[in-house]
Formats: C-alpha cells, structure tokens, sequence
DNA sequence: CTGATGACTATAG
DNA sequence: CCTATAGCCATCA
C-alpha cells in the first residue's frame, strides 16, 4: 500500500512535479493526499525516492517556506531545471502527465 | 471514544 | 494575493 504511494513517486521523471493528490490517485488511493504525505515523512533517506518531485497542487512546496527541508526541496528542484520562483512553481509547466493524450495538450516547456 | 493534527485540496469572497 | 470554510482521513494522546 504504501509501496504503491513510494513507487508512483519513483516513477515521476525527472525535471516534472506532481501534487499530493495526484499522487495518491495515481496510486489508486483517491483522497488520500495526507495519506501520501505522510508516507514521504516516513520514508527513509536511503530509499533515495524523489520526494523532492512531489509538490501542493497550488505549485508551492509544503516546508515552511525558509525552512531548512524547505530550501533542500527548492535546491533539489532547481538543481533539475524546475524554476521555483517566489516558493512557487509553475504547475501548467512541470507537472507531470503520465497520459500521453493528456501531454500533447501541455503548453511547451520552453522559456 | 473523543478531539487535535497535519509535507492536503477545493471553493468562495 | 489573502482569509475563511469545509471536506478529507490515518494516527495519536
């Protein structure tokens, strides 16, 4: 179960980011987005799983901002190709669309 | 059993 | 942009 939460996040490439929620539902556990959150606090470091992919739906990192885990996800990101500006990141531009037909209607990651 | 909590989300004003 | 509200749900005191 929680396997399934931490393999979906494994999954997501590199330089995307995806919510909580869309995690959890891709993980087949609708509404389960604490749920996903707390799996990822749970998770040990050596499971080298990119927690740091795994955003809010609104685009900002779920750290207190200034926090020290909070400037590691920023740094982690960033150091992908993933702008976080202002805490925010642009969901339209890098979150991640597993669905191919879905893709195709995703504005190009250029800028 | 009850109430509080939280790396959450959606909607409204 | 911001605050307020209401759902959500496993976990824990």
């Amino acid at each position: 179960m929680a396997r399934r939460i931490r393999e979906t996040v494994a999954a997501i490439p590199l330089g995307k980011v995806a919510s909580y929620g869309q995690v959890a539902e891709l993980a087949g556990w609708p509404r389960r987005a604490r749920y996903v959150a707390r799996v990822l606090g749970q998770t040990p470091a050596a499971a080298r799983l990119p927690w740091h992919r795994v955003v809010r739906a609104d685009g900002r990192i779920a750290f207190v901002e200034g926090s020290e885990p909070f400037e590691k996800q920023r740094g982690r990101l960033e150091a992908e190709g993933v702008a976080v500006l202002g805490g925010r990141i642009s969901m339209r531009r890098y979150r991640w669309q597993p669905d191919l037909s879905e893709l195709l209607f995703q504005p190009p990651p250029a800028e």
